[in-house]
DNA sequence: GCTTGAATGTAATAGTATAACATATTAAAA
DNA sequence: TTTTAATATGTTATACTATTACATTCAAGC
C-alpha cells in the first residue's frame, strides 16, 4: 500500500494520494472526470471507480469536499468539523469556503426543534465574486 | 398552445402542465427520468429535452424547485421569493421545505460584506425526519 | 401569402456515477 | 505455515443525468 502520513486519521493509499495531489494542484474545483483525465497520462488504464473510491476516502477523511451544485471536488480549506459555506462565482468559477458559523447552527437547531435530526447541512451560495463584479465580466 | 391559468406570471404550455401535474401527483421529489417514465404511458415518444425544458420553465416560474443534492424536483411549497431550506430525510426520502428566513439572510449579508454578490443561495440539510427517527428505520 | 420567432420533436451524444465481479494484498486465525 | 477473512483495487459494463444540434411546427404580425 505504500502509505504516507498526511493529516487524515489513517494513511492514504497510493490511489488516494494521487487523486488528492491532483485536486490540490488545481486552482479550483474539479469534476471526477477532470481528475481522471489528469491522471491518465501516468496511468492510462485508470477507471472511474478508482477515482470515486479515492474521493469517498478523502471526503470521509475531511481532506476533500464535494460541491453538489457543480458535481465537483476541491480540497477542504480547513478541518472544521462543522459545516462549511461555499461561495461560488458563476463567472470565474472560483470558490471560497468559510465556516458555516452561527447562522447554520441556528438553522439546524430550528430543524431539530421540529423533530428533524440533521446530519449533513449543505450550503452553497452562487453569485459573483468581488473581482468579477468589479471587472463586469460576463455581465 | 392550449394555455391554462395557473399562478405563474404567464400560462403553461401543454408540456409544462403535464410535467407539473406529474410532479404534483408525486408524494416526494422525482428525478427528470422518473417524470419521463410517468409520462411515457401517455406519450411514448417523449424525450428528455421536453422534460428538461418544462422543468426550466416551471422553476423559472417558481412552481417547482430543484434539489441539487438529489438531482430531483418537487413542487414549491409556496411562492416565497427568497430562498428555501430543504430538510431531506435520508431514510424515507421525504423533504420538508421551509422559508430560509433570517439565518440565510445573515449569511448572504456576511458574504456581501466581503465583496461577494450572492444570487442564489442553496441550503439542503440531510438528516432523519422525526417519524423515521422514532421508528428507527434503516438504523 | 410570407416572414419571423418561439416552442416542440427527434436523434445523438456528453457528462456523472455505480454495479458486479475478478484479482490481489494484507493480516489475523488456526 | 497454511488457511481464512477482510480490505483494497482492477476491469467491464451499465445506469443515471443532462445537453447539443438540428428539424419541424405553429401562431402572430407584416
Amino acid at each position: 500500500m505504500s502509505d504516507s502520513q498526511n493529516g487524515m486519521g489513517s494513511a492514504l493509499s497510493d490511489n488516494d494520494a494521487m487523486v488528492f495531489a491532483v485536486i490540490r494542484s488545481a486552482n479550483g474545483p474539479l469534476s471526477a472526470y477532470d481528475i481522471l483525465d489528469r491522471i491518465k497520462p501516468d496511468r492510462p488504464r485508470i477507471a472511474p471507480p478508482t477515482v470515486y473510491r479515492a474521493l469517498d476516502h478523502l471526503i470521509a477523511g475531511g481532506l476533500v469536499r464535494r460541491i453538489e451544485s457543480l458535481n465537483a471536488y476541491l480540497t477542504a480549506d480547513d478541518r472544521a468539523p462543522g459545516s462549511v459555506v461555499f461561495a461560488i462565482c458563476d463567472d470565474c468559477g472560483r470558490v471560497q469556503q468559510r465556516d458555516a458559523g452561527a447562522e447554520v447552527a441556528r438553522l439546524t437547531k430550528a430543524l431539530k426543534k421540529d423533530g428533524f435530526h440533521p446530519t449533513h447541512p449543505m450550503v452553497e451560495v452562487h453569485g459573483r465574486c468581488g473581482d468579477c463584479d468589479a471587472a463586469g465580466g460576463k455581465p
